[in-house]
RNA sequence: UGGCGGGUAGUGUAAUGGUAGCACCGCAGCUUUUGGAGCUGCUUGUCAAGGUUCGAAUCCUUGCCCGCCAGCCA
């Protein structure tokens, strides 16, 4: 590869390979084939970024193709959602989506060309005879009783199959290869099942449905797929894929396998997620707090940040979890640099300026991002009273506090310096304001003198601070490790309880209150939110957490 | 006494016989109109034992450890 900046991992070196060879006329051609019956999620991205990535890379071409040949699962809110989510991940196919059920017609006539030729066969066990024929991973299995129907048998039997004159599990067409082999997969895998059920495409069509491991291999070489990427749990289906190819004599695409993504403290399955959903522990599949990439996307996560956290993640043959960190760390990175900030107040301590004149206000100039000056500068309000973050003062400031404590001078982000004079306290005992006086000379938050201040804090004006709701959901669902959940136990009683979300109210400097929907912001030094996109109402965003605190995190693995 | 695939800092990933690098985490210093931001630096690694070689993470042998496979799921 000419260019340093593009990920480099072993996928792409089979493919440099292939290209100094001139196999396939030197044309790359990937594909990302999700069964519709759930949801995307990260794990699917990286999937996503790795074909897709290929194929842009290398100026090939890339299919999305619907692997829909188990009608039993799968829906059409399936097919909608991911269409959505590979494109909002900016994988581009093109003109080129398609779904497996659209091969139906070709898959059948292939299966009578290999019955014709002696290598499938109908077969009338039931699913234990099978299961009992095949054998173990130590003893070797047993030829079916129906093995050695002739073509013309298997031919005539196989039709009337697929014409709905048998019922479901009654037969199976199977392919002929070897009972003895020491990998369970070749003897004798089952090709076809019948399944009276509807399909979300060919509606009652058929009854016969073809299995993975028949059905894959076509697609991807009906399609002219050359390198055909998936995870390291269908090596062993490899010799399967080859066998089927090259009985039949098409065109024969390449199966590579890598590692699926795990992420630490995440539930990445989608038989598990689909639980959440169905037992109402989430509102749905885009709940902010799921790992899908409705979820994240909901959340405040970028296209950018998915795609960043997939090429930092890098792709190979080892099975790993990723710390959860390096995802956050992606969406960190992008919305430092991009996210305007706001003043923000989630736990109002209320002071007053005793010397500034009762009634009188003033608009200040707040830059929009330190980290981007052609975002430009907005005004803020400012007033007699404010409400400041409490911990933001310490009546008993330990020696690394240097924000505001009595008798102490800071500065107001903004605004002005501000000394400390008096705290006023509840009958508990518990601080209520803090009275506090200004020096006008410090307007903006520079004092003339050169005197400086250690600390600066941020503030909202009480009279002019706009009341919203925020949400803080800790991250994703978490669990100590996603496939380490104890023997018999339910993974449902590993999640982290700090998943959960807590509403509250806050206080926002006014601008913020017509924020668009998915609009993101640094509330200064409370962490990054966004405008949710679902719930939010026009002239009252709701707000909710896009990055969770480091230390929860830190918390919970010494914990865990 | 089955088959297949893997083991590189704490984590993840590069290095196809030629200086073991990068990112995240961690630590230290500096810096900042709030830092979880910025800058600089640092610690830590080739599963083990043999062998081939001038030279091995890389090739060979043996051992150890880990993952996947016995759906008419994908």
């Amino acid at each position: 590869m000419e260019s340093t900046d593009k990920p480099k991992n072993f996928i792409r070196g089979i493919i440099d390979r292939d290209l100094a060879e001139g196999k396939n006329k030197s044309r790359i051609h990937t594909r990302f084939p999700p069964e519709p019956n759930g949801y995307l999620h990260i794990g699917h991205a990286k999937s996503i970024c790795l074909n897709s990535g290929i194929a842009r890379d290398y100026k090939g071409k890339f299919n999305l193709r619907f692997d829909d040949t188990n009608p039993c699962a799968e829906e059409q809110e399936y097919v909608d959602s991911i269409i959505a989510d590979v494109k909002w991940l900016g994988a581009d196919w093109e003109d080129r989506l398609f779904y497996a059920s659209d091969y139906f017609e070709e898959m059948y006539a292939y299966a009578v060309r290999l019955i014709e030729k002696g290598k499938a066969y109908v077969c009338d066990q039931t699913l234990e005879e099978v299961r009992e024929y095949r054998g173990t991973i130590k003893e070797t299995g047993k030829d079916s009783p129906y093995r050695s129907r002739t073509p013309k048998e298997n031919l005539e039997l196989f039709e009337r199959m697929s014409k709905g004159e048998f019922p479901d599990g009654s037969k199976t067409l199977r392919a002929k290869i070897d009972m003895k082999h020491p990998n369970l997969l070749m003897r004798d895998p089952v090709m076809y099942r019948i399944l009276h059920e509807e399909h979300h495409r060919t509606g009652s069509k058929w009854c016969v449905y073809p299995m993975y491991d028949w059905a894959h291999g076509l697609e991807d070489s009906l399609e002219k797929i050359t390198h055909s990427i998936c995870t390291l749990e269908f090596e062993t289906h490899r010799a399967l894929y080859d066998w089927f190819l090259d009985e039949l004599e098409v065109f024969h695409p390449q199966q590579i396998e890598f590692a699926r993504l795990n992420l630490s403290h995440t539930v990445l399955s989608k038989r598990k997620l689909l639980r959440l959903v169905n037992e109402g522990y989430v509102s749905g599949w885009d709940d902010p707090r799921m790992p899908t990439l409705a979820g994240v996307r909901r959340r405040g996560y970028t296209t950018e940040s998915i795609r960043n956290f997939c090429d930092t993640i890098g792709v190979a043959k080892m099975n790993s979890i990723v710390d959860i960190v390096v995802l956050e760390n992606s969406i960190r990175e992008e919305l430092n640099k991009t996210a305007p900030r706001a003043m923000a107040v989630l736990e109002p301590l209320k002071v007053v300026i005793t010397n500034y004149p009762e009634g009188q206000e003033e608009e200040l100039d707040a830059i929009n991002n330190p980290e981007d000056t052609a975002a430009g500068t907005r005004k803020v309000p400012f007033s007699k009273e404010l409400y400041i973050e409490k911990d933001d003062f310490q009546e008993e400031p330990h020696k690394k506090f240097f924000r505001l404590a009595p008798g102490r001078e800071v500065r107001l982000r903004y605004a002005y310096f501000v000394t400390c004079t008096d705290v006023i306290k509840d009958e508990k005992g518990e601080v209520r304001e803090v009275h506090c006086t200004y020096d006008p000379e410090t307007r903006g938050g520079d004092s003339p003198d050169g005197r400086k201040v250690k600390g600066t804090i941020h503030w909202v004006s009480a009279k002019h601070a706009y009341e919203a709701e925020v949400r803080l959901y800790d991250h994703l669902f978490a669990e100590r490790n996603p496939n380490d959940v104890e023997e018999g136990k339910d993974f449902l009683e590993s999640l982290n309880p700090q998943s959960l979300e807590t509403r509250k109210k806050c206080y926002l400097e006014p601008g913020l209150k017509t924020a668009d929907k998915g609009n993101r912001y640094q509330f200064e030094r409370l962490g990054y939110f966004t405008a949710d996109p679902v719930d939010s109402k026009p002239g009252s965003p709701v707000f909710g957490r896009i990055v969770s605190l480091r230390d929860t995190w830190a918390k919970v693995s010494k914990k865990a």
